[in-house]
DNA sequence: CATTCACACTAGCGCTTGCTTGGTTACTCA
DNA sequence: TGAGTAACCAAGCAAGCGCTAGTGTGAATG
């Protein structure tokens, strides 16, 4: 088995992985599919890897990070203005999540097939991107820009936007621009 | 194997069945664990459903109906004030998702698992209980009470509702009503 | 009293699963 | 040129999977 380290051979093999397991769900992806589709053969996958979960782990860490990296840049790129924040972390969001949207689909949908130590390393970092979005949400509120409890609007916000991966068309009309913009716009006090 | 009825044995079964596919996943829900938590042998539950599939399928049947029953008498009940059938769909939304829960969870998030025959049929009940929602959108959208695209509205305000299975806890201090109240509210142009 | 029925049992078939083993190839770099 | 190593393969194991076949039983039905 390789160490830990990110050869970019995983990095492609994570990649493959993220989407059989939205095609089919983890447990219905045999490591016999995966390697077939890595065009490999099932027992060379465990030179990568070493087991399953540590498969499923790498794919939901590639896009975590992902996403953290995005926030982070976006909010760094608009200034300090309250309503510039929100805007710019909806739509980070909805990039990275149509960006890796494999990664991500896996990320909130197979969370629970995670082993416990596995996941607690990932809450951490899930915890460390939902922080970003507590603050600007506070700023926002603090603004008069929005109302309600902070923590009841980050939850509806995270879930609408969340959401969206089970009904957006990518190829429809709609950028997700205009979904952030949209979303934005709803919940503003005008 | 049984006919197809409902028989207060297989309702009892249904429900033990929501528990565990909510626990373990339906794929990682063996006959086996499904038999012990009825207190019977694997083989004797092929008496009461023809396959595993078929378990699934009753499972979300049972959550779907339950859901648009209430919603149909919630609206029955509250005259035809926009906002308050906007606030009683959010109320009647939140209200089966956490009474029948488990059956909840199940339709949310292993509706993928379901074979295709069972799937369109259950597509339909969806798409009915949709429909209700998308009538109160609009007629809100109409009185001004709400701004926004119709399609994307609707879908932003079930996102947010269906996410509250993951965070929400039944044994904290807000009720179902408050999660709903705050959502409307939020939601609201004023 | 005979028959039927719902419900449960035991036993196990045929197949798939994640993973291991022992060995081979292809490439890098001293 | 030869040692080291990353990447791979063929073969297979032990465990577990959904599901079936055939049987037993106590209560309701004729």
């Amino acid at each position: 088995m390789n160490v830990m380290n990110e050869s970019p051979r995983r990095k492609e093999l994570t990649r493959l992985a993220a989407q059989l397991f939205v095609q089919e769900g983890f447990d219905r992806t045999t490591v016999r599919m995966l390697a077939q589709e890595m065009g490999i053969k099932s027992g060379s996958l465990f030179h990568h890897f070493k087991d399953k979960q540590e498969i499923l782990a790498a794919v939901i860490e590639e896009g975590t990070q992902n996403a953290l990296a995005i926030a982070r840049q976006s909010l760094k790129r608009c200034g300090s203005d309250p309503e510039a924040r929100l805007r710019a972390m909806a739509r980070a969001h909805l990039e990275t999540l149509f960006a890796d949207r494999n990664a991500h689909v896996v990320a909130l949908f197979e969370w629970r097939r995670l082993d416990p130590a596995a996941s607690a390393h990932l809450s951490h970092l899930r915890d460390a991107y939902e922080a970003l979005w507590v603050d600007v949400i506070d700023a926002a509120l603090n603004a008069g820009l929005i109302h309600g409890d902070r923590f009841l609007v980050s939850r509806f916000v995270l879930g609408a936007l969340n959401w969206t991966v089970r009904w957006y068309d990518p190829n429809g009309s709609r950028t997700p621009d205009d979904l952030a913009d949209e979303l934005v716009g709803m919940i503003m006090a005008r």
